[in-house]
DNA sequence: TTACTTAATCGTATAATTACGATGAATGAT
DNA sequence: ATCATTCATCGTAATTATACGATTAAGTAA
């Protein structure tokens, strides 16, 4: 008989690596940082704040809101985008309990 | 004259992005937690706990020794892995300081 | 020595990520 | 209606990540 082997990842594993991989580039990083020193953002104004083309600006923003760190509004021709506080508070929960428990200090 | 673009990534927003990194995956979140629980485990230990052969499993402790927070040591034909106390604590303060920053919580 | 165990590394394949320019859709201004 | 602005999406390319089996190296036991 062959030996036991867990087979498959649990949810929580799998939600806390998506949480961790949202915040697995510098890019997306400055963007949390971005959006919260300025509340509101067009898609226009944090591209400025970042040396990478509007379409790879766009794409980041797109996964930070698939995530839900983040929201976006349509306004015009404008998306204003801000912080999902609710999403940005329980990640930082997953993440603090991992630490919480891995962490003797 | 062309607008002004912040033309590089901080140290810190690519340090913080490279701790995230390595979160990022369900097999190195659940070996942070099998060390944890187990304080010290050889790499068979490991995959045996992993829906992962041992070449994956062995890549995925070698990414957790990179970025310093797992310690390997070589131990006859084994390897003994635990968590490197020291670099799981500052990771968690710098994810932490991100979070006390974005969070209004 | 010869066999066995352990685990890193190699070779390779596939998938995901990252990036940019170009395009297109929607809005706003003239 | 025409033109400009804004930004998501498309098409594509390059890089990185993930995975596994096979091999290698190093230690242990017979």
């Amino acid at each position: 008989m062959a030996k036991l082997k867990i087979d498959d990842f649990t949810k929580s594993e799998i939600h806390l690596s998506e949480i961790a991989k949202a915040l697995a580039h510098p890019a997306r990083i400055r963007m949390l940082n971005i959006l919260f020193e300025n509340n509101v953002c067009i898609t226009g104004d944090i591209v400025d704040l970042l040396p990478l083309s509007q379409s790879t600006v766009s794409k980041h923003l797109s996964e930070l809101k698939k995530i839900g760190l983040i929201k976006g509004k349509i306004d015009g021709p404008r998306t204003c985008y801000c912080l999902d506080n609710k999403t940005v508070e329980s990640s930082k929960t997953l993440l603090n309990k991992l630490f919480l428990r891995i962490c003797n200090c």
